[in-house]
DNA sequence: TATTTCCGCAAGTATATACTTGCATAAATT
DNA sequence: AATTTATGCAAGTATATACTTGCGGAAATA
């Protein structure tokens, strides 16, 4: 039922995005997150609680209440996943030592004429 | 079969992390990338079919290959939406207001009684 | 006390996801 | 020409996902 729960998952949806987005400004019990969308209140709770289990949100109770809180700190692995390929950027790819290689040339009619070296599978 | 299919959902799969990451340190053809994960090469294939759907790899024609390539431009969304929320972490979260408010009490027993105002629903 | 509000639990459904295996085809290699 | 290699297409499966509706209970309000 609930096997691979991870951060990057829990912002795959864009219901929990906003949700996120929402808790950032201001901290809200659950019917209030719910005004904000279409959807039924459970289906809301439901996107509360894989938060919640991403431990992206805390949940306080308050009276009757549960206020609902959001752990910015928590994305910041995803931040750094994708700030690991920003180097790149500005190295200007070191992929892109590939792409001038093969972009310049037509594919390969024969093995003999060959432009460039084909890639060789190393098995 | 395919509908809601966005960067954040690309990335949502660990197996298509991995992909990203190979292929931003070089470009690679389908069997190539498959050597890397134990499941078959049809599995991985319907990866890159995704990522490609979402524009984060470009493939390209070569002899009978076809040859991988990451646009890592395009993580830029993602890493745009994460740093919106770095701006709070440097102020301390504007929301840790209200977890000041609330985490100094109890929950009130009474309405006469309570030692803060009650979140109160505006409709 | 009666009523409303906030919320969880549970069952049910439709579609999506992540895989698999088998077969087919075009391009290189021998 | 025969074989290997790289890949696509299609069918099939198990589980996950994103919802819904209905019921019940505890807490606040009137």
């Amino acid at each position: 039922m609930e096997t691979r729960r991870d951060v990057f998952q829990a912002i795959a949806d864009p219901t929990r995005r906003k949700i996120i987005g929402l808790l950032a400004r201001q901290s809200m019990n659950l019917n209030r997150i719910s005004d904000n969308f279409e959807m039924s209140r459970q289906a809301v709770s439901l996107h509360i609680k894989i938060l919640q289990e991403c431990n992206l949100i805390t949940i306080r109770k308050y009276g009757r209440e549960r206020i609902c809180e959001a752990k910015l700190e928590n994305l910041n692995e995803v931040h750094q996943w994708t700030e690991q390929f920003g180097i790149f950027w500005s190295q200007k790819l070191k992929a892109l030592k590939h792409v001038v290689e093969y972009t310049s040339t037509e594919p390969p009619k024969t093995s003999k004429n060959r432009p460039i070296d084909p890639p060789k599978r190393n098995k």
